[in-house]
DNA sequence: CTAACTGCAAATAATTTGCAGCCGT
DNA sequence: ACGGCTGCAAATTATTTGCAGTTAG
């Protein structure tokens, strides 16, 4: 088992946070789950045993969970926000100020990339990799932009 | 500069994309900007200096250019899928096919980190990495799930 | 010329908020 | 008991699609 519903319960009750049936059943169902899933796709789940859990209340836990950091957002797809950049770059520095976008993508991952295939058996044909924290301005003080 | 407007502007021709007031005054923006921005974003600064484009055409731009790689998605912030995970991970490979996340926070990135920061002057407080691929059983023809 | 492109408006999809009642602790 | 939690409905925001008129090449 990936994350045991157990120390989910427990660190949400740490944090003042209240244990409820449908909470436990959200829980339950990202802790079994292998892959990701959307706020959508947990309420579908969710219907087959737990039938009459808000929607919303998928989000509002998920929110809390994740700021936990019990669970990870996933960004594979659908993400919307663009940057300019030369072809093939994929790799930036973001800064959470002003928004620059700093691109390193000349330092390469082959090696971690060639490593995870063999251990994992993945072929990859994607990768993502973004830093983010404050640019040298930013952290002087500057007025985000 | 960044990524030259003719340069584009070339790409989109060789692909047999027309080239069209819009299409210049919305590669423009992006090009001269040094940041990431949404859609709303460019249609916001387009407002400015090109009027009556119209916030779809922006849409449908930047889809383009994204998908020639003449621009990149950005995802920091607002990308809502989730996956469980133990707390600190943070790093991830996802499956295209089936959804299948595993993790590989134990590689950790700090050489990597360390030298982005002395030379672009940032700060790092976040980190997003993933690759994406398919699985091993995705790759012998398995039905994605 | 004519197929691609544009803008509008409307349709969809995704997410958040207000609020009255419920319930874990 | 009471303050957090829930579900509903509605509001908001984000994105896509249909379509008729326009235009780049």
């Amino acid at each position: 088992m990936r994350l045991s519903q157990r120390r989910i319960a427990a660190v949400l009750k740490k944090h003042g946070y209240r244990l409820t049936p449908q909470r436990r059943a959200i829980i339950e169902t990202v802790a079994l789950s292998r892959g990701h899933l959307t706020a959508a796709a947990v309420y579908g789940k969710l219907e087959q045993n737990h039938p009459g859990i808000g929607l919303v209340t998928v989000y509002r836990t998920l929110e809390i969970m994740a700021n936990l950091g019990l669970i990870c957002r996933v960004h594979s797809g659908g993400c919307n926000s663009y940057t300019a950049s030369a072809s093939g770059h994929h790799h930036h520095l973001v800064c959470g100020g002003c928004g620059l976008v700093v691109d390193f993508s000349r330092h390469n991952l082959a090696a971690l990339e060639k490593k995870l295939c063999r251990e994992t058996g993945f072929t990859i044909d994607g990768r993502l990799l973004e830093f983010s924290g404050l640019c040298r301005t930013c952290q002087a003080g500057g007025e985000p932009a």
